[in-house]
DNA sequence: TGTATAATATGACCCTGGTCATTTTTGTTC
DNA sequence: GAACAAAAATGACCAGGGTCATATTATACA
């Protein structure tokens, strides 16, 4: 599959990975902050320079990282695999084993949402929507099988159950929060299911 | 009530006072990144320094705007101040009002949602909790007028519907959204409210 | 093979966030 | 007010992220 790829392209795509690898290894090692870009170059035996010409930002790796751990997940995921039947049971799933990655650990996983996060103005579609557009392909599944209502936009959903996942991670990492987190990410999906309307909402509306 | 405070104490807070403000407005004219603390240390009178004394770090003065922004907010949403009697619609005026604040333009409201979320073991009770804890009064409230369901805990609920206000705040700021920005944050209110469940799922829980 | 062109790699350099030993100010005691 | 202690201000300094002019390598074409 690479062999029909000019030698550069070769070249350029081994330099990506390098990096990437070495990049993941430092920071299970050492943490986000205690890595520095030169570090990384040097275990991916290039010059610094070089790192910003595959990342525009010591930050900008992170999404990267993720997409690429995340497409081992995909496969998971298929019911053929042994994955549950009910798409929100997936979803739960998914959001267990994501958990569980190194990159969730908690020094990675608030720099990793931040960059995640659009904080300036993205120009074309940016990266890091890998987990959002993953969750929206269980949603779309959940929509066909009547779990989840068929009249909202599944990469809306999606956000948002990647945004809720965040932030019950990062408080159940540092904050002091009851109970296993498989728990707590499965109580916010219900929660979201649910609603969090009372008796006198409920009739109003 | 200054004059039974020391000297020192009242030059403390005028200090900390005027690296606000300079900080405030600079971010304003300039946005965060072009802002140097040196800069706002200039502007506020006093060497670089200074200015880490009274904030660990740059982002960390953001939470301290946004605390200092959100008091004047607390006593607009009293009802006796003119604001809806329904507790929810309270809840999404606050968010409306919010949105409209300087701070949460598109290039600090990023930034703020980092500082904000907990990257690291927070060791005591970290600031910028503030809009929570106020969204958190107000769901209690609604707790107590049956529009919120009472099994929840009133500050997880006013954390998750920051968090999400976070999101769609940067979402419409800087993705392309379709509409009024206070319409797709009552949309979002009104989403958590009846929960994303569908027929399906609702029947067989 | 030789040459021109575009892509990529490089590391010296700059800028700014953050540290810290030192100095200055404030409060206290006699 | 002199002498001392505690708190706060200061700016030289450092480290690391990010830039860019230059050097190197790959490709295309004659």
């Amino acid at each position: 599959m690479d062999s029909n790829l000019s030698r550069r392209e070769r070249k350029k795509r081994e330099t990506h990975r390098r990096l990437m690898g070495a990049a993941l290894q430092l920071f299970r090692e050492h943490g986000y902050d205690a890595t520095t870009v030169e570090q990384i170059a040097e275990a991916a035996d290039v010059a610094k320079g070089t790192f910003f010409n595959y990342f525009d930002t010591k930050e900008a790796i992170l999404p990267a990282l993720a997409e690429w751990r995340l497409r081992q997940l995909e496969d998971v995921l298929m019911p053929e695999r042994g994955a549950p039947a009910s798409p929100v049971a997936r979803i739960k799933m998914a959001l267990c084993l994501v958990a569980e990655d190194p990159l969730a650990n908690p020094s990675l996983a608030g720099r990793l949402f931040a960059a995640i996060m659009p904080h300036r103005q993205e120009q074309d579609v940016h990266p890091g929507r890998a987990l959002a557009r993953l969750l929206a392909d269980q949603v779309h599944q959940a929509q066909v099988a009547g779990e989840i209502r068929g009249d909202l936009d599944p990469l809306y959903v999606g956000g948002v159950i990647r945004t809720l996942f965040f932030q019950q991670l990062l408080i159940w990492h540092c904050g002091q929060c009851p109970g296993p987190l498989p728990d707590l990410l499965s109580g916010m999906v219900d929660l979201l299911l649910d609603g969090i309307a009372g008796p006198r909402w409920r009739q109003s509306s």
